[in-house]
DNA sequence: CTTAGTTTGTTGCACGCACACCTAAACAGT
DNA sequence: ACTGTTTAGGTGTGCGTGCAACAAACTAAG
């Protein structure tokens, strides 16, 4: 593989790169089916709902929401349907902005996420946290800053 | 958030697993579009047919290179399909089981591989590597090693 | 006030994926 | 051989997502 070279790149870096990519989805997949066995919330959902908790006054507009957690708005519309469908968010006009809707935690919502929470936090310490050593934090930390800022240098 | 101190993780602990999680989904997604608009190739194709090419006579299993790209087998096979009918992989019989099938890289696949690679490995630079100090590229490695081994003892 | 342009959220559509189920082939024990 | 089990791969179906197009509401310029 000359083209690696062409590019300026390793094998070692290449790897790295690919095994990141591969232990993202690794984990992602095993949070995502230990909340849908535990509490059938699916992944999006618990972002959705842990967004909103955080909140002021458990609420955030729909485009605010999308960014947030990673959405296209259309897709997150259609999460937010089925969680209203589901009683756990409601929908509200915003007063200073007809064309705004605000996502809104409701106290069913807030109870689901109290729920489901203790499986999530579990579910990093025992698949991401506990692999670091609990001095490397600090330094992933920094690197991951780097990494979430900089791809917005595009 | 009494709930964090329950589960023993502290706010920057979950804040690092966040923002990993959001660094990885937009360097993904970054990476897709370059190769989406430079040559109609989705990351998940380009990850099959580097499997391949890194292959033992650019063949491999349905059920090998399912496990390698991280997709279902059915997923597998709905992707070989496109893959077959644009021409850049075949599937040939096992001769040694009945049952087996290889996917096997076809020349017009490997010349789109090279043709694509170029962009891929740039992107990899740009949006991940150049963030990295040459230094860390080690303690990185080692680091991300056991994150993709340890999600297996679940 | 009118008109052009922008922003906010939703809808039609197609795509890609996983789950459950199915068939065929291999394997195991009797 | 014979039957039950396991494994390889493919199909039917439903779900979740993004893109493009849309309607409504805001904004700015004349």
């Amino acid at each position: 593989m000359t083209l690696l070279r062409d590019e300026g790149l390793t094998v070692e870096e290449l790897a790295v790169w690919r095994m990141l990519q591969r232990a993202q989805v690794r984990i992602t997949r095993h949070l995502e089916a230990e909340l849908l066995v535990a509490h059938d919330l699916p992944l999006a959902s618990y972002d959705v709902l842990s967004q909103l908790a955080e909140a002021p006054e458990r609420r955030l507009r729909m485009n605010d929401l999308a960014g947030r957690v990673l959405l296209s708005r259309s897709g997150l519309t259609r999460l937010i349907d089925r969680l209203q469908r589901d009683g756990l968010v409601s929908r509200e006009a915003c007063e200073s902005d007809a064309r705004g809707l605000f996502a809104v935690l409701t106290d069913a919502g807030a109870a689901r996420l109290a729920e489901a929470t203790p499986t999530y936090l579990r579910g990093v310490r025992a698949h991401f946290l506990d692999v670091l050593g609990p001095d490397e934090i600090g330094h992933v930390r920094e690197l991951v800053t780097r990494l979430a800022g900089a791809t917005d240098a595009s």
